[in-house]
RNA sequence: GGCGCGGUACCCAAGUGGUAAGGGAGCGGUCUGCAAAACCGCGAUGCGUGGGUUCGACUCCCACCCGCGCCUCCA
């Protein structure tokens, strides 16, 4: 089977061919750290993630560069006053791009192989912005002292086969203030000269700072090669944005950019668009105050990554328990593994491996069919059931329990949902196999105590200790191998 | 105005030219001292509306209604 992908390009979905293969080249757009990282990056981020780790899983090696824009108006505007005002541009990056690392690794979203900054990488913009001038692509303005230097997009021809538009057709619409001194609204920034305040570098124009849009052009041609694989980043990214970095790498090059283009659907709030313009956007940092990073990760995943996302802490709340699901699982298989006896079992390996190679081939069905995590999860959740189910059954050999988890497990780090640590936390005795600290120490004692009663058909006791444990958070299941006792936090 | 996306049960959400995955919630049952969990069963005669193509459409075509996005920074 080969992996298909939505090419936003051709608008179709297309059999995926690297260039080169095992080896994948891929690019996405990250972040301008000024301000928190909300639920639209996350998506945006585990998307990708997900896109690179399916990848992996399927053989191929993946060099995934996101960069950092580490230059720009808004870290400009929140820098304002600064004596420094490089330097405090430098500290506001950072102090946002770590809580961005430190949001990333909560939601498990792999670190890519490389964060370039733009601010690192002027020298290489400059010349590409050079040999655009040379190349009868840009022209320069002058302002002051300095130049400020303009993609001509009337040049290149190709402009608008990413989103689809006629200059024509923008023209009409356009609410763009008109700058008079450029040969036409649509040229964008390549170079921009430094106003009073602003950080800057020198340049063959004066001193100044790169465009937005310059820099992934750049970055992504330096690392990835000027033609590459896979170029992602959310859909409101595919114009201007996008677009423009086609035109800028084309023009440079005359090599085709990216292969495959792909886009993110949004994260929205009462179907609106969530984002920093409206205000009406969650920070994961305040989200995961209430919810488990694994919760929003799943509960990202369960919609089809091209799809709109409405986002309410009911959906959450129901993702919450979806995940739940799959945690008790692993809890109730280790449980059992913890009980495991010398009798002769019912259940072997062999009975349930065609089985659980189904639920595995379907999951790489819907994964395949341009990275459907919706259908792989219910692939996981039917996986599930069967297990579940066979258990229920009778006693299964040691081995089949061992598989039937991995087997689970497995998919599950293919999307990038951890379980085994939240079901080793909440499982905290298994039955008194693993933890022996006091606290452990005391809920079993009661939990005995409690045995005891209900040998002694003191049910009234029972429960008055199963309600009090309940109190503090310790779930206890009477089953037939014993009783097993979870702490849900 | 241009371009693009979507409308599937109570909620969320896959999917497909041949008769609707999965999750959450609900109802009934098995198990249990009672629970919990798990398991079994129930639940859209129908996939925005109206036409058309077809042996057959929710899936293709046309029109219409509704919602959203991009065209300005935005994942």
């Amino acid at each position: 089977m080969t992996v298909r992908i939505y090419n936003t390009l051709s608008q179709k979905k297309e059999d995926f061919e690297p260039q080169t293969p095992p080896q994948v080249s891929m690019y996405v757009c990250g972040v301008t750290p000024y301000d928190e990282t909300h639920l639209g990056h996350g998506r945006a981020y585990v998307t990708f993630d997900v896109v690179r780790r399916y990848l992996e899983y399927s053989d191929y090696k993946v060099n995934y560069i996101q960069n950092v824009t580490d230059v720009d108006d808004k870290i400009i505007a929140k820098a304002q006053g600064a004596k420094d005002i490089k330097q405090k541009c430098a500290e506001i990056v950072k102090q946002y791009f770590d809580s961005y690392q430190d949001v990333m690794s909560k939601l498990n979203v792999k670190p890519p192989s490389n964060y370039p900054k733009a601010t690192e990488h002027i020298d290489d913009m400059v010349k590409i912005i050079q040999t655009l001038i040379d190349k009868g692509f840009a022209y320069a303005i002058k302002v002051g002292d300095a130049s400020d230097v303009y993609f001509e997009v009337a040049k290149f021809n190709g402009y608008g086969k990413l989103s689809k538009r006629k200059l024509e057709d923008m023209e009409a619409g356009a609410r763009v203030e008109i700058d008079k001194r450029k040969k036409s609204p649509h040229d964008f920034a390549l170079w921009k000269a430094a106003k009073e305040g602003e950080p800057s570098w020198d340049s063959p124009w004066g001193k100044g700072r790169p465009g937005w849009h310059i820099e992934c052009s750049v970055m992504s041609s330096k690392y990835l090669g000027q033609t590459f694989d896979i170029h992602g980043g959310g859909r409101d990214l595919i114009f201007p944005h996008h677009e423009n970095e086609i035109a800028q790498a084309e023009a440079a090059t005359g090599k085709l950019f990216a292969k495959y283009w792909m886009h993110n659907g949004f994260v929205n709030i009462n179907k609106q668009k969530m984002s920093k313009s409206l205000g009406n956007f969650f920070t994961l940092k305040d989200i995961f105050e209430k919810f488990d990073p694994m919760v929003v990760r799943l509960f990202l995943l369960q919609t089809h990554y091209r799809s709109p996302i409405d986002f309410s802490d009911q959906q959450l709340t129901e993702a919450s328990s979806a995940y739940g699901r799959l945690v008790k699982f692993i809890q109730d298989v280790d449980f059992i593994l913890g009980k495991t006896t010398e009798t002769a079992p019912q259940i072997e390996i062999e009975d349930i491996q065609e089985d659980l190679l189904e639920y595995n081939e379907k999951f790489t069905k819907e994964m395949d069919d341009d990275f459907n995590t919706a259908g792989a999860i219910a692939a996981i959740f039917e996986m599930i059931h069967f297990c579940h189910k066979t258990l229920d059954e009778g006693e299964a050999e040691k081995e089949c329990l061992e598989i039937m988890k991995k087997s689970v497990l497995d998919l599950c780090e293919v999307l990038g949902i951890k379980l085994e640590t939240k079901a080793k936390i909440e499982l905290g005795g298994m039955g008194g196999a693993i933890d022996d600290s006091p606290e452990v120490k005391k809920i079993e004692d009661q939990i005995a105590e409690r045995e005891a009663a209900r040998k002694n058909k003191d049910f009234n006791k029972a429960d008055k200790i199963r309600d009090k444990l309940k109190a503090q958070g310790i779930i206890l299941e009477d089953t037939s191998l014993g009783t097993k006792w979870s702490a849900v936090k």
